[in-house]
DNA sequence: CCTACCGATCGGTAGG
DNA sequence: CCTACCGATCGGTAGG
Protein backbone atom coordinates (compact mmCIF):
# COMPACT_ATOMS: atom_id res chain seq x y z
CA UNK A 1 0.00 0.00 0.00
CA UNK A 2 2.84 2.30 -1.03
CA UNK A 3 0.58 4.63 -2.65
CA UNK A 4 -1.60 5.68 0.30
CA UNK A 5 -1.02 9.40 1.69
CA UNK A 6 0.95 9.62 4.90
CA UNK A 7 -1.60 10.14 6.49
CA UNK A 8 -4.28 7.51 6.79
CA UNK A 9 -7.44 7.44 6.80
CA UNK A 10 -8.10 6.11 10.28
CA UNK A 11 -11.66 6.23 9.89
CA UNK A 12 -12.10 3.49 8.73
CA UNK A 13 -12.45 2.23 12.02
CA UNK A 14 -13.56 -1.39 12.37
CA UNK A 15 -16.84 -1.87 14.38
CA UNK A 16 -14.83 -4.78 16.52
CA UNK A 17 -12.83 -2.31 18.54
CA UNK A 18 -15.64 0.03 19.37
CA UNK A 19 -16.93 -1.21 22.48
CA UNK A 20 -19.19 1.25 23.52
CA UNK A 21 -21.15 4.67 22.95
CA UNK A 22 -17.54 6.10 23.65
CA UNK A 23 -16.45 4.69 20.57
CA UNK A 24 -17.18 7.84 18.49
CA UNK A 25 -13.36 8.69 17.50
CA UNK A 26 -13.29 12.22 16.77
CA UNK A 27 -10.34 12.45 13.80
CA UNK A 28 -6.99 11.60 15.00
CA UNK A 29 -4.28 13.91 15.66
CA UNK A 30 -2.55 13.82 12.47
CA UNK A 31 0.63 12.07 13.58
CA UNK A 32 3.40 14.42 11.42
CA UNK A 33 7.00 12.80 10.76
CA UNK A 34 8.62 15.47 8.58
CA UNK A 35 9.64 18.25 11.00
CA UNK A 36 8.58 22.04 9.65
CA UNK A 37 5.55 23.53 7.51
CA UNK A 38 3.75 20.07 6.37
CA UNK A 39 2.76 20.21 2.57
CA UNK A 40 -0.06 18.47 1.97
CA UNK A 41 -0.71 16.07 -1.65
CA UNK A 42 -3.62 16.81 -3.12
CA UNK A 43 -5.07 13.38 -2.28
CA UNK A 44 -4.26 14.54 1.28
CA UNK A 45 -6.09 17.70 0.97
CA UNK A 46 -9.05 15.83 -0.57
CA UNK A 47 -9.91 12.76 1.22
CA UNK A 48 -11.85 14.09 3.94
CA UNK A 49 -14.51 15.68 1.06
CA UNK A 50 -13.95 12.29 -0.63
CA UNK A 51 -14.91 10.36 2.05
CA UNK A 52 -18.17 12.73 2.70
CA UNK A 53 -19.60 12.49 -0.68
CA UNK A 54 -19.05 8.38 -0.23
CA UNK A 55 -21.19 8.66 2.78
CA UNK A 56 -24.05 11.48 1.16
CA UNK A 57 -24.16 8.85 -2.10
CA UNK A 58 -24.61 5.98 0.11
CA UNK A 59 -27.31 7.26 2.31
CA UNK A 60 -29.14 8.60 -0.67
CA UNK A 61 -28.60 5.09 -2.48
CA UNK A 62 -29.53 3.07 0.36
CA UNK A 63 -32.37 5.02 1.63
CA UNK A 64 -34.15 4.66 -2.33
CA UNK A 65 -33.22 1.48 -3.27
CA UNK A 66 -32.23 -0.33 0.45
CA UNK A 67 -28.72 -1.36 1.61
CA UNK A 68 -28.85 -4.97 0.34
CA UNK A 69 -30.00 -3.58 -3.41
CA UNK A 70 -27.39 -0.99 -3.68
CA UNK A 71 -23.65 -2.40 -4.70
CA UNK A 72 -20.58 -0.83 -3.90
CA UNK A 73 -20.00 -0.18 -7.12
CA UNK A 74 -23.60 1.94 -7.50
CA UNK A 75 -21.71 4.06 -4.55
CA UNK A 76 -18.51 4.61 -6.06
CA UNK A 77 -19.89 5.34 -9.62
CA UNK A 78 -22.82 8.13 -8.10
CA UNK A 79 -19.43 9.89 -6.89
CA UNK A 80 -16.74 9.02 -10.11
CA UNK A 81 -15.41 6.51 -8.99
CA UNK A 82 -14.09 3.16 -9.88
CA UNK A 83 -15.88 0.01 -8.73
CA UNK A 84 -13.02 -1.06 -5.94
CA UNK A 85 -12.14 2.75 -4.64
CA UNK A 86 -14.66 2.74 -1.84
CA UNK A 87 -13.24 0.21 -0.02
CA UNK A 88 -10.13 2.50 0.37
CA UNK A 89 -12.13 4.74 2.75
CA UNK A 90 -14.45 2.21 4.54
CA UNK A 91 -12.83 -1.36 5.19
CA UNK A 92 -16.32 -3.15 3.86
CA UNK A 93 -19.86 -2.68 2.41
CA UNK A 94 -21.26 -2.96 6.48
CA UNK A 95 -18.59 -0.26 7.78
CA UNK A 96 -20.34 2.07 5.42
CA UNK A 97 -23.25 1.67 6.14
CA UNK A 98 -22.34 1.69 9.60
CA UNK A 99 -20.96 5.13 9.45
CA UNK A 100 -23.83 6.31 7.02
CA UNK A 101 -25.96 5.36 10.24
CA UNK A 102 -24.21 6.38 12.86
CA UNK A 103 -23.81 9.92 11.29
CA UNK A 104 -27.73 9.81 11.23
CA UNK A 105 -27.86 9.73 14.67
CA UNK A 106 -25.37 12.01 15.85
CA UNK A 107 -26.68 14.33 13.53
CA UNK A 108 -30.22 13.61 15.29
CA UNK A 109 -28.76 14.23 18.60
CA UNK A 110 -27.09 17.34 17.93
CA UNK A 111 -30.01 19.08 16.57
CA UNK A 112 -32.05 18.17 19.78
CA UNK A 113 -29.23 19.40 21.86
CA UNK A 114 -28.96 22.60 20.40
CA UNK A 115 -32.87 22.74 20.47
CA UNK A 116 -33.18 22.18 24.14
CA UNK A 117 -30.58 24.43 24.78
CA UNK A 118 -31.91 27.06 22.98
CA UNK A 119 -35.04 26.41 24.91
CA UNK A 120 -33.65 26.87 28.22
CA UNK A 121 -32.25 29.68 27.20
CA UNK A 122 -35.45 31.32 26.47
CA UNK A 123 -36.94 30.07 29.71
CA UNK A 124 -39.06 27.38 28.56
CA UNK A 125 -39.27 24.84 31.36
CA UNK A 126 -41.43 21.91 32.11
CA UNK A 127 -44.26 23.93 33.85
CA UNK A 128 -45.27 23.67 30.03
CA UNK A 129 -44.92 20.04 29.32
CA UNK A 130 -46.73 20.62 26.03
CA UNK A 131 -44.91 23.20 24.68
CA UNK A 132 -41.79 21.12 25.46
CA UNK A 133 -43.30 18.09 23.29
CA UNK A 134 -44.01 20.00 20.73
CA UNK A 135 -40.80 21.19 20.11
CA UNK A 136 -39.74 17.80 20.43
CA UNK A 137 -41.82 16.52 18.20
CA UNK A 138 -41.01 19.25 15.62
CA UNK A 139 -37.88 18.74 15.63
CA UNK A 140 -38.18 15.10 15.25
CA UNK A 141 -40.51 15.75 12.22
CA UNK A 142 -37.81 17.84 10.68
CA UNK A 143 -35.27 15.17 11.29
CA UNK A 144 -36.93 12.62 9.43
CA UNK A 145 -38.31 14.70 6.81
CA UNK A 146 -36.07 17.52 6.35
CA UNK A 147 -32.14 18.08 5.34
CA UNK A 148 -30.38 15.04 5.59
CA UNK A 149 -33.54 12.58 6.20
CA UNK A 150 -31.63 10.03 4.27
CA UNK A 151 -29.63 9.51 6.84
CA UNK A 152 -31.71 8.90 9.78
CA UNK A 153 -33.96 6.74 7.38
CA UNK A 154 -31.48 4.35 6.13
CA UNK A 155 -30.93 4.12 9.89
CA UNK A 156 -34.42 3.54 10.61
CA UNK A 157 -34.71 0.84 8.41
CA UNK A 158 -31.50 -1.25 7.73
CA UNK A 159 -31.57 -1.74 11.50
CA UNK A 160 -30.91 -5.92 10.08
CA UNK A 161 -28.21 -5.57 8.33
CA UNK A 162 -25.71 -4.28 11.08
CA UNK A 163 -23.82 -6.74 13.42
CA UNK A 164 -24.36 -6.97 17.37
CA UNK A 165 -21.51 -5.03 18.09
CA UNK A 166 -22.93 -2.02 15.66
CA UNK A 167 -26.53 -2.45 16.96
CA UNK A 168 -25.43 -1.84 20.24
CA UNK A 169 -23.26 1.08 19.45
CA UNK A 170 -26.29 2.70 17.70
CA UNK A 171 -28.79 1.71 20.53
CA UNK A 172 -26.94 3.93 22.74
CA UNK A 173 -27.11 6.60 20.66
CA UNK A 174 -30.79 6.28 20.57
CA UNK A 175 -31.27 6.41 24.50
CA UNK A 176 -29.33 9.52 24.15
CA UNK A 177 -31.67 10.65 21.65
CA UNK A 178 -34.76 9.73 23.67
CA UNK A 179 -33.79 10.09 27.08
CA UNK A 180 -34.92 14.25 26.88
CA UNK A 181 -38.56 12.81 26.41
CA UNK A 182 -39.10 10.61 29.51
CA UNK A 183 -39.53 13.60 31.77
CA UNK A 184 -41.49 15.92 29.57
CA UNK A 185 -44.13 12.67 29.20
CA UNK A 186 -43.74 12.20 33.02
CA UNK A 187 -44.93 15.57 33.23
CA UNK A 188 -47.84 15.14 31.09
CA UNK A 189 -49.03 12.06 32.71
CA UNK A 190 -48.52 13.79 35.77
CA UNK A 191 -50.87 16.34 35.11
CA UNK A 192 -53.44 14.08 33.49
CA UNK A 193 -52.93 14.93 30.10
CA UNK A 194 -51.69 11.98 28.56
CA UNK A 195 -53.79 8.87 28.43
CA UNK A 196 -51.17 5.79 29.32
CA UNK A 197 -47.66 4.83 31.14
CA UNK A 198 -45.06 7.43 29.71
CA UNK A 199 -43.15 4.60 28.64
CA UNK A 200 -45.16 3.36 26.36
CA UNK A 201 -46.47 6.47 25.06
CA UNK A 202 -43.07 6.94 24.15
CA UNK A 203 -42.62 3.88 22.01
CA UNK A 204 -46.41 4.40 20.99
CA UNK A 205 -45.32 8.09 19.60
CA UNK A 206 -42.40 7.45 18.16
CA UNK A 207 -43.46 4.91 16.16
CA UNK A 208 -46.06 6.98 14.78
CA UNK A 209 -44.21 9.59 13.65
CA UNK A 210 -41.20 7.31 12.37
CA UNK A 211 -43.97 5.13 10.43
CA UNK A 212 -44.78 8.59 8.11
CA UNK A 213 -41.27 7.56 6.52
CA UNK A 214 -43.80 4.90 4.59
CA UNK A 215 -46.45 7.20 3.51
CA UNK A 216 -45.34 11.21 4.34
CA UNK A 217 -44.43 12.95 1.31
CA UNK A 218 -44.04 16.79 1.13
CA UNK A 219 -46.02 17.18 -1.85
CA UNK A 220 -49.23 15.23 -1.20
CA UNK A 221 -50.25 18.30 0.34
CA UNK A 222 -49.69 18.82 4.04
CA UNK A 223 -46.51 19.66 5.78
CA UNK A 224 -44.91 18.18 8.01
CA UNK A 225 -45.15 20.50 10.97
CA UNK A 226 -49.19 20.03 10.57
CA UNK A 227 -48.66 15.68 10.94
CA UNK A 228 -46.21 16.89 14.15
CA UNK A 229 -49.11 18.90 15.47
CA UNK A 230 -51.85 16.33 14.52
CA UNK A 231 -50.03 13.92 16.14
CA UNK A 232 -49.72 16.64 19.59
CA UNK A 233 -53.39 16.62 19.62
CA UNK A 234 -54.07 13.48 19.23
CA UNK A 235 -52.46 12.33 22.65
CA UNK A 236 -52.50 15.40 24.50
CA UNK A 237 -55.08 15.98 26.40
CA UNK A 238 -56.22 19.79 27.64
CA UNK A 239 -55.80 20.13 30.88
CA UNK A 240 -58.11 18.94 33.58
CA UNK B 1 -42.03 -29.81 -19.62
CA UNK B 2 -42.87 -33.28 -20.06
CA UNK B 3 -42.93 -33.86 -16.48
CA UNK B 4 -45.60 -31.59 -15.43
CA UNK B 5 -48.69 -33.17 -13.90
CA UNK B 6 -51.87 -33.33 -15.92
CA UNK B 7 -53.07 -30.16 -13.20
CA UNK B 8 -50.51 -27.44 -13.70
CA UNK B 9 -49.82 -25.22 -10.37
CA UNK B 10 -51.70 -22.34 -12.10
CA UNK B 11 -50.93 -19.87 -9.48
CA UNK B 12 -47.67 -19.12 -10.98
CA UNK B 13 -49.86 -15.75 -11.95
CA UNK B 14 -47.89 -13.33 -13.14
CA UNK B 15 -48.35 -9.96 -11.46
CA UNK B 16 -48.50 -8.64 -14.88
CA UNK B 17 -52.03 -10.15 -15.55
CA UNK B 18 -53.54 -9.17 -12.62
CA UNK B 19 -55.09 -5.83 -13.37
CA UNK B 20 -56.96 -4.99 -10.27
CA UNK B 21 -57.63 -6.50 -6.88
CA UNK B 22 -60.18 -8.79 -8.44
CA UNK B 23 -57.19 -10.79 -10.00
CA UNK B 24 -56.45 -13.03 -6.68
CA UNK B 25 -57.83 -15.64 -8.49
CA UNK B 26 -59.67 -18.26 -6.56
CA UNK B 27 -57.82 -22.04 -7.51
CA UNK B 28 -59.09 -22.73 -11.31
CA UNK B 29 -61.48 -25.41 -11.11
CA UNK B 30 -59.31 -28.59 -12.39
CA UNK B 31 -59.98 -29.40 -16.36
CA UNK B 32 -59.89 -33.44 -15.84
CA UNK B 33 -59.24 -35.17 -19.77
CA UNK B 34 -59.52 -38.85 -18.32
CA UNK B 35 -62.98 -40.05 -17.96
CA UNK B 36 -64.28 -42.22 -15.30
CA UNK B 37 -62.77 -41.86 -11.50
CA UNK B 38 -59.70 -40.02 -11.90
CA UNK B 39 -56.38 -41.26 -10.29
CA UNK B 40 -54.42 -38.51 -9.02
CA UNK B 41 -50.44 -39.36 -8.98
CA UNK B 42 -48.23 -38.48 -5.89
CA UNK B 43 -46.95 -35.62 -7.04
CA UNK B 44 -51.02 -34.18 -7.64
CA UNK B 45 -51.86 -34.68 -4.21
CA UNK B 46 -48.68 -32.90 -2.58
CA UNK B 47 -48.48 -29.71 -4.98
CA UNK B 48 -50.66 -27.67 -3.02
CA UNK B 49 -49.53 -28.69 0.61
CA UNK B 50 -45.50 -28.43 -1.05
CA UNK B 51 -46.39 -24.73 -2.32
CA UNK B 52 -47.65 -23.62 1.11
CA UNK B 53 -44.75 -24.95 2.32
CA UNK B 54 -42.39 -22.61 0.20
CA UNK B 55 -45.02 -20.13 1.06
CA UNK B 56 -44.93 -20.10 4.80
CA UNK B 57 -40.50 -20.76 4.56
CA UNK B 58 -40.53 -18.05 2.66
CA UNK B 59 -42.56 -15.95 4.80
CA UNK B 60 -40.33 -16.87 7.66
CA UNK B 61 -37.17 -16.10 6.44
CA UNK B 62 -37.99 -13.37 4.63
CA UNK B 63 -38.99 -12.06 7.63
CA UNK B 64 -35.90 -12.86 9.40
CA UNK B 65 -33.41 -12.24 7.36
CA UNK B 66 -35.12 -9.86 4.40
CA UNK B 67 -35.83 -10.61 1.28
CA UNK B 68 -32.60 -9.38 -0.68
CA UNK B 69 -30.81 -11.25 2.04
CA UNK B 70 -32.20 -14.47 1.44
CA UNK B 71 -31.76 -17.08 -1.30
CA UNK B 72 -34.24 -19.02 -3.24
CA UNK B 73 -31.79 -21.89 -2.20
CA UNK B 74 -32.31 -20.66 1.56
CA UNK B 75 -36.42 -20.88 0.86
CA UNK B 76 -35.94 -24.51 -0.90
CA UNK B 77 -33.28 -26.08 1.73
CA UNK B 78 -35.86 -24.74 4.37
CA UNK B 79 -38.25 -27.41 2.47
CA UNK B 80 -36.22 -29.83 1.72
CA UNK B 81 -35.99 -29.04 -1.85
CA UNK B 82 -33.37 -28.45 -4.31
CA UNK B 83 -32.24 -25.18 -5.48
CA UNK B 84 -33.86 -25.01 -8.53
CA UNK B 85 -37.32 -26.42 -7.48
CA UNK B 86 -39.37 -23.37 -6.28
CA UNK B 87 -39.10 -21.70 -9.92
CA UNK B 88 -41.89 -24.27 -10.27
CA UNK B 89 -43.90 -23.17 -8.33
CA UNK B 90 -42.95 -19.44 -8.45
CA UNK B 91 -41.81 -17.85 -11.76
CA UNK B 92 -39.74 -15.96 -10.19
CA UNK B 93 -38.12 -14.79 -6.53
CA UNK B 94 -40.33 -11.65 -6.86
CA UNK B 95 -43.25 -13.69 -7.25
CA UNK B 96 -43.08 -15.35 -4.72
CA UNK B 97 -42.21 -12.43 -2.18
CA UNK B 98 -45.46 -10.86 -3.92
CA UNK B 99 -47.54 -14.35 -2.94
CA UNK B 100 -46.92 -13.92 0.66
CA UNK B 101 -47.50 -10.15 1.05
CA UNK B 102 -50.67 -10.85 -0.69
CA UNK B 103 -51.51 -13.86 1.66
CA UNK B 104 -50.61 -11.85 4.95
CA UNK B 105 -53.46 -8.78 3.61
CA UNK B 106 -55.57 -11.33 2.76
CA UNK B 107 -55.70 -13.23 5.64
CA UNK B 108 -55.54 -9.60 7.69
CA UNK B 109 -58.88 -8.60 6.01
CA UNK B 110 -60.85 -12.22 6.54
CA UNK B 111 -59.97 -11.76 10.29
CA UNK B 112 -60.80 -8.37 10.38
CA UNK B 113 -64.22 -8.87 8.46
CA UNK B 114 -64.86 -11.99 10.82
CA UNK B 115 -64.45 -9.69 13.36
CA UNK B 116 -66.76 -6.99 12.54
CA UNK B 117 -69.46 -9.83 11.45
CA UNK B 118 -69.46 -11.51 15.19
CA UNK B 119 -69.46 -7.73 15.91
CA UNK B 120 -72.51 -6.77 14.15
CA UNK B 121 -73.82 -10.15 15.18
CA UNK B 122 -73.89 -9.13 18.68
CA UNK B 123 -75.27 -5.46 18.23
CA UNK B 124 -72.02 -3.93 19.15
CA UNK B 125 -72.88 -0.83 16.77
CA UNK B 126 -71.48 3.03 15.86
CA UNK B 127 -73.19 3.81 19.37
CA UNK B 128 -70.26 2.91 20.85
CA UNK B 129 -66.91 4.19 18.76
CA UNK B 130 -64.38 3.43 21.06
CA UNK B 131 -65.32 -0.17 21.94
CA UNK B 132 -65.46 -0.80 18.34
CA UNK B 133 -61.81 0.47 17.68
CA UNK B 134 -61.14 -1.08 20.86
CA UNK B 135 -61.95 -4.43 19.02
CA UNK B 136 -60.36 -2.95 15.56
CA UNK B 137 -57.14 -2.22 17.28
CA UNK B 138 -57.04 -5.55 19.38
CA UNK B 139 -57.52 -7.35 16.31
CA UNK B 140 -54.85 -5.75 14.13
CA UNK B 141 -52.45 -6.32 16.94
CA UNK B 142 -52.91 -10.16 17.32
CA UNK B 143 -52.72 -9.56 13.63
CA UNK B 144 -49.09 -7.74 13.82
CA UNK B 145 -47.67 -10.36 16.43
CA UNK B 146 -50.05 -13.48 16.56
CA UNK B 147 -50.28 -16.64 13.82
CA UNK B 148 -48.59 -15.45 10.87
CA UNK B 149 -47.30 -12.56 12.00
CA UNK B 150 -44.58 -13.26 9.71
CA UNK B 151 -46.63 -12.70 6.13
CA UNK B 152 -48.08 -9.39 7.21
CA UNK B 153 -44.42 -8.15 8.48
CA UNK B 154 -42.47 -9.04 5.45
CA UNK B 155 -45.82 -6.95 3.68
CA UNK B 156 -45.23 -4.05 5.62
CA UNK B 157 -41.76 -4.16 5.33
CA UNK B 158 -40.17 -5.39 1.89
CA UNK B 159 -42.70 -2.60 0.40
CA UNK B 160 -39.90 -1.64 -2.03
CA UNK B 161 -39.34 -4.86 -3.73
CA UNK B 162 -42.29 -4.75 -5.59
CA UNK B 163 -42.92 -3.68 -8.97
CA UNK B 164 -45.50 -1.10 -9.76
CA UNK B 165 -47.98 -3.24 -10.73
CA UNK B 166 -47.78 -5.71 -7.28
CA UNK B 167 -47.73 -2.60 -5.52
CA UNK B 168 -51.10 -1.32 -6.85
CA UNK B 169 -52.89 -4.35 -5.99
CA UNK B 170 -51.64 -4.71 -2.48
CA UNK B 171 -52.60 -1.02 -2.29
CA UNK B 172 -56.30 -2.34 -2.83
CA UNK B 173 -56.21 -4.92 -0.25
CA UNK B 174 -55.13 -2.62 1.84
CA UNK B 175 -57.54 0.06 1.22
CA UNK B 176 -60.17 -2.57 2.22
CA UNK B 177 -58.72 -2.82 5.55
CA UNK B 178 -58.50 0.33 6.50
CA UNK B 179 -61.68 1.65 4.92
CA UNK B 180 -63.63 0.10 8.33
CA UNK B 181 -62.01 1.91 10.72
CA UNK B 182 -62.20 5.77 8.79
CA UNK B 183 -66.18 5.89 10.68
CA UNK B 184 -65.34 4.87 13.72
CA UNK B 185 -62.48 7.37 13.75
CA UNK B 186 -64.99 10.03 12.17
CA UNK B 187 -67.46 8.90 14.95
CA UNK B 188 -65.21 9.43 17.51
CA UNK B 189 -64.05 12.66 16.17
CA UNK B 190 -67.93 13.92 16.31
CA UNK B 191 -68.00 13.38 19.83
CA UNK B 192 -65.15 15.19 20.62
CA UNK B 193 -63.23 11.82 21.89
CA UNK B 194 -60.40 12.73 19.39
CA UNK B 195 -57.72 15.35 19.46
CA UNK B 196 -57.24 15.56 15.22
CA UNK B 197 -58.74 14.73 12.13
CA UNK B 198 -59.46 11.27 11.47
CA UNK B 199 -57.74 10.44 8.21
CA UNK B 200 -54.49 11.61 9.92
CA UNK B 201 -55.54 9.95 12.83
CA UNK B 202 -55.52 6.90 10.96
CA UNK B 203 -52.36 7.03 9.93
CA UNK B 204 -50.72 7.79 12.93
CA UNK B 205 -52.22 5.10 14.74
CA UNK B 206 -51.30 2.72 11.63
CA UNK B 207 -47.66 3.99 12.29
CA UNK B 208 -47.98 3.54 16.14
CA UNK B 209 -48.96 -0.13 15.95
CA UNK B 210 -47.17 -0.90 13.02
CA UNK B 211 -43.68 0.18 14.48
CA UNK B 212 -44.33 -2.14 17.42
CA UNK B 213 -42.48 -4.59 14.93
CA UNK B 214 -39.40 -2.75 15.34
CA UNK B 215 -39.40 -2.92 19.39
CA UNK B 216 -42.16 -5.43 20.50
CA UNK B 217 -41.39 -8.73 21.90
CA UNK B 218 -43.92 -10.91 23.62
CA UNK B 219 -41.13 -12.40 26.11
CA UNK B 220 -40.41 -8.91 27.28
CA UNK B 221 -42.90 -8.16 29.34
CA UNK B 222 -46.16 -6.58 28.37
CA UNK B 223 -48.46 -8.19 26.29
CA UNK B 224 -49.41 -7.16 23.05
CA UNK B 225 -52.86 -6.87 23.91
CA UNK B 226 -51.94 -4.35 26.74
CA UNK B 227 -49.69 -2.62 24.01
CA UNK B 228 -53.38 -2.13 22.10
CA UNK B 229 -55.51 -0.66 25.38
CA UNK B 230 -52.15 1.65 26.16
CA UNK B 231 -52.86 3.41 22.75
CA UNK B 232 -56.25 3.03 23.09
CA UNK B 233 -55.89 5.14 26.18
CA UNK B 234 -53.58 7.38 24.34
CA UNK B 235 -55.58 8.53 21.84
CA UNK B 236 -58.93 8.21 22.90
CA UNK B 237 -60.46 10.75 25.04
CA UNK B 238 -63.39 10.77 28.19
CA UNK B 239 -66.60 11.44 26.31
CA UNK B 240 -67.05 15.63 27.13
C1' DC C 1 -7.43 6.17 -5.91
C1' DC C 2 -7.18 3.08 -10.41
C1' DT C 3 -6.42 -1.50 -12.78
C1' DA C 4 -7.20 -6.01 -13.12
C1' DC C 5 -8.81 -9.68 -11.13
C1' DC C 6 -10.78 -13.63 -8.07
C1' DG C 7 -13.95 -16.61 -5.72
C1' DA C 8 -18.50 -16.98 -4.32
C1' DT C 9 -23.18 -16.60 -4.83
C1' DC C 10 -27.33 -15.95 -7.05
C1' DG C 11 -31.62 -16.10 -9.98
C1' DG C 12 -33.07 -18.73 -13.35
C1' DT C 13 -33.37 -22.51 -17.17
C1' DA C 14 -33.28 -26.93 -20.10
C1' DG C 15 -34.35 -31.36 -20.07
C1' DG C 16 -35.94 -35.28 -18.15
C1' DC D 1 -39.44 -31.99 -8.64
C1' DC D 2 -34.18 -33.14 -9.53
C1' DT D 3 -29.75 -32.57 -12.21
C1' DA D 4 -26.59 -29.91 -14.19
C1' DC D 5 -25.57 -25.81 -15.65
C1' DC D 6 -25.09 -20.69 -17.27
C1' DG D 7 -24.41 -15.79 -17.22
C1' DA D 8 -24.31 -11.99 -14.33
C1' DT D 9 -23.19 -9.63 -10.38
C1' DC D 10 -21.01 -8.74 -6.24
C1' DG D 11 -17.81 -7.77 -2.28
C1' DG D 12 -13.32 -7.50 -1.83
C1' DT D 13 -8.05 -7.55 -2.81
C1' DA D 14 -3.12 -7.01 -4.68
C1' DG D 15 -0.19 -4.03 -6.51
C1' DG D 16 1.08 0.17 -8.13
Amino acid sequence: MSWKPTEPATDKSNPGDAVGPSAQCPPAAPVRRGRGRPRKTAAERDEGNRRRELLHAAARLFCEQGFDATSTRDVAAAVGMQSGSPFYHFRTKGDLLFAVMRQGMQDAIERQTRLLKSLRKSEQTMDDPRGLLRHLIQQHVRILHGRGQAFIQVMLHEWRALNAVQQAELKALQRDYEAPWEPVLQALHQRGQLGCEPGLARLLVFGALNWSMHWYSPRKGGSASEMGDALLGLIVRPAP
